[in-house]
DNA sequence: ATATACAGGGACAAAAAACGTCCCGATCAA
DNA sequence: TTGATCGGGACGTTTTTTGTCCCTGTATAT
């Protein structure tokens, strides 16, 4: 393909560049579909008129609708933008960036989609449109999934779909309560995906900030523990990456201990655990669900996040060496790839 | 491929017009360098002014050099046009066509190659060299080539280019003196591909017009009776088809000869022999060399026949199925799909 | 050497296409 | 019902493409 590709580049120049912009353009109108001329024009910073040309010419093509409420994508639209995929790749040269983190990370399988979460909105959603289709050629019978919470991972949730290889799934969250909004708490997400696709869940019903003493009374719960003995045999998990001190400050950390964890040199935050540059755990949130051991005992490690501000993070929790797939983006691909090692 | 092509026809629909129009270009500068923006403006019947916008563009891309004597393409202008060889295939429709034709005259290979020989002259040109590169795949070691006479295989000559595989090769011409113009008869023609590839050859001396006595005569000396033996070796035949009545004529048949051939359906010609519509031997050149037999029992025969005007004849000889590989136009392919079987 | 024919490139007006901008009636959501 | 937003029409302006002619240089044949 890149050899066809490369041909075609010398005898029409454009070719990628026209490629590259009608691709933004589907994908933009996939992910504010209906939308009108003026709102898209303006969220791809383009000019009414030049969008106005390209829409004419693939709205002939018929890859999308025109209807009053907007403009969206034709099934066959949505096809073309599934049948892209692999060939954003090349024409972004991510596939390049994928291959350098694959490298400099040592993870197995990298994928890179185009953009940078921390600055468009829409990256979020694409990296939640990679994972769900990542997830759903991973699962098989019977698997139980581990899943976290987060923005990144609250995202897949969004662009599953029903599919009969989830019959007997079941989803369980990664670790209890954690102070975070409800709607990106695992136990939300483990809810939805199960939802979405048809297959069944648990929950992990732990309050939050609750003393040591009645931690260990809850462990005796029998609920919590067939949750637990369900994690130990988790064999997918699906985790977002974050921040360690952004992260802390959604948890409604006090002052005090941003400034302990800062100290301590905390980086990337994940299920619960904060670990310094050096991969090494340095604090866990007081509550319970899926031990680091088991993570690392999960044939299959599904870690998403992607922004610029997430490089840091991403390479630190990397040191754990025990991810199969990252997911991420262009800005944070970057990122990575130009820090020394 | 097709594929892809489907996928990037549907983002950018004139993509697939634009390439055959590159491809049409670069090929007629090939076959017609050096040559200046008017003379070859006139030769693909498009304005000089439009002609020339292509050809800066070309120039930037580095496909082409242009000098005082006229443009002609780069080394990588000429790279470009080979690997675009099964593009074109795709782009113009003809890989339909070959695989039609495949299963209407039951031929094991059929390549098409596009125009018409009966109309642009250089699509001879293009017969030829698709035939020399077919040939040079096929070509082993020892191997015994039996060539014809005729404007096609002349082409092939033309095209051919050395080679190591060419070194134990021995071009024999299927049969003697047959009444041509000398620059189209076997024996020229195996000489000149021997020459163009590094082979050797041998030459089957046969005056036109013998009387059958002196034929017998001839067949006694020991260099004709050493010729023959080699055709009975023969591995790969490399031959032309020709209409009937045209082929005659060109042999300087008188009218009363004509008749008799019109007369028994004589449809078309190859190696001397003429057959009617259903295959069948209807006249033989008085002459000597390769049999029909012979033919049936080579290993790779590879027909040679382009333009409209040769379809029926084409029809005709695969009646004799013995043919592995056959090379022709548009112009023939199309005329042949649309006759009744 | 010289004439000639043909090469590429420059120039420029005409034609066409692309673009910016504004308006209008229809439609949907509140 | 109201207000915001939708797609489509309209139109002048800008940019690009195209047709046309000319000029100078260079091969080639004489």
């Amino acid at each position: 393909m890149r050899r066809l590709l490369e041909l075609q580049q010398k005898l029409l120049p454009d070719l990628t560049r026209v490629l590259r912009e009608r691709y933004m353009l589907l994908r933009s109108i996939y992910h504010l579909q209906p939308i009108g001329r003026r709102g898209l024009a303006q969220a791809m910073n383009t000019t009414e008129r030049i969008l106005r040309s390209e829409v004419e010419l693939l709205k002939e093509t018929g890859l999308l609708t025109v209807t009053a409420a907007g403009m969206q994508l034709s099934g066959e639209g949505q096809q073309v933008l599934d049948d892209m995929e692999p060939l954003v790749g090349e024409l972004f040269g991510l596939r390049d960036l994928a291959e350098g983190l694959q490298k400099k990370l040592g993870i197995p399988e990298v994928i890179v989609v185009q953009g940078d979460a921390d600055q468009s909105p829409w990256v979020k959603a694409e990296l939640g449109r990679v994972g769900a289709r990542v997830l759903k050629q991973a699962i098989q019978e019977g698997d139980i999934v581990a899943v976290t919470g987060g923005t990144s991972i609250a995202s897949v949730a969004n662009h599953l779909t029903p599919s009969a290889s989830f019959k007997h799934v079941q989803f369980v969250p990664a670790r209890g309560g954690l102070g975070e909004r409800v709607e990106l708490q695992a136990n939300t997400l483990a809810a939805a995906m199960a939802a979405k696709t048809g297959a069944t869940y648990r929950l992990l019903h732990v309050p939050d900030r609750l003393h040591p003493e009645a931690l260990q009374t809850l462990l005796k719960e029998p609920q919590v523990q067939d949750v637990l003995a369900l994690l130990q045999n988790t064999r997918i998990v699906l985790h977002g990456i974050g921040d360690a001190i952004a992260m802390a400050r959604r948890r409604n950390y006090s002052e005090e201990e941003l400034a302990d964890l800062a100290e301590a040199g905390a980086v990337s935050e994940a299920f619960g655990y904060y670990f310094n540059e050096a991969g090494e755990t340095v604090h866990r949130m007081p509550t319970i669900g899926l031990q680091l051991e088991e993570v690392h005992k999960a044939e299959t490690v599904l870690s998403i996040a992607g922004g610029e501000s997430k490089a840091k993070a991403i390479l630190s929790f990397a040191k754990q060496s025990c991810q199969n797939v990252l997911i991420t983006d262009e800005g944070a691909a970057r990122a990575l790839l130009s820090t020394r090692l």
